[in-house]
DNA sequence: CTCATATTGAAAATGGTTTTCAATATCATA
DNA sequence: TATGATATTGAAAACCATTTTCAATATGAG
């Protein structure tokens, strides 16, 4: 799995006539090592704790050219960073985001996908890409957030 | 409709202690006059040919107000800018975006709405809001685009 | 091994958005 | 209507994630 992906970024960078780097293979072993929605800020962290010599720029020119690349894929959800997933899971998938905690879930629904297809279908649009996020809270923000309120007066706060 | 938005304005200005001034009555005038999705730069073009003393700060200042005064709801789509939709229709709608052309059309899918509610159900998931966009090219961008591509030579690219 | 050129790292630039701050406007109260 | 506490404004500076610049360096074809 390791060795396919940088396998996969050999090929590509060759068909590209772009050369390969001792610091492309050090980001994408971290990248693949570490979990989903990964920001650049978290995979800058973890990359020079490996290898202190690399620069923050080259990270961001990495994750791009992964993802020209096929093997990650950007996100930007509402917080202002944009994160990779590691191009592997073969099914698309949408997320639910915690508005609280941050937390990240996915999920999967064939039916909502072809129905997108439909509306598309209806409005002469030929799809790219989709994307559909839920925000809300998840099940351990709910309690912690009930619990708080409980222990105030009532409604109406003035800052 | 114009009248009620600038009393809604009024109301909310008032529970909260704060002013009602000639700047934001301007800026809600020229928003609700214009369509969707308008980004604060157009927003702020149109305001500055009625209102030329208004200054760029106040314009995003104002929306935000409108925002959390329920009168304005803010989208931000791939493109980096921020949008703004006067809070008119009732219904939640989700949204087309061409990458060509940067065409936006709406849609409304109730059946979309009842799995994403089911989907978050199941993982115990309190909804806030979602969103759900398409990306994609629009019928006239896909006819210029085959026109293009027709004269060239066939289908793989290197670039 | 050489050389053309792709890549790197550090720092500066970018660009949409937000904040600062002194001047001004609003509005409750007298 | 005048007063004063305070919210608001406009211009400019700051923010901040991301991108670009540029001189130094690494890569790989020949």
């Amino acid at each position: 799995m390791k060795k396919k992906a940088s396998e996969h970024l050999m090929a590509y960078l060759e068909g590209q006539g772009l050369k390969s780097t001792r610091q492309r293979d050090e980001i994408l072993d971290v990248f693949t090592s570490l979990g989903r929605h990964v920001s650049v800020e978290e995979l800058y962290e973890k990359v020079r704790k490996a290898h202190p010599h690399i620069g923050y720029a080259t990270v961001y020119r990495t994750m791009k050219l992964l993802t020209d690349a096929g093997l990650a894929e950007e996100r930007r959800f509402e917080d202002g960073f944009t994160r990779y997933e590691y191009t592997s899971s073969a099914a698309h998938h949408d997320h639910l985001i915690c508005t609280r905690c941050g937390e990240i879930l996915e999920f999967e629904n064939e039916r909502i996908e072809e129905l997108q297809a439909d509306v598309a279908r209806k409005n002469h649009f030929q799809v790219q890409s989709h994307k559909l996020e839920i925000y809300g809270l998840c099940g351990a923000c709910q309690r912690k957030k009930s619990r708080m309120d409980s222990g105030k007066t009532n409604g109406k706060m003035t800052e």
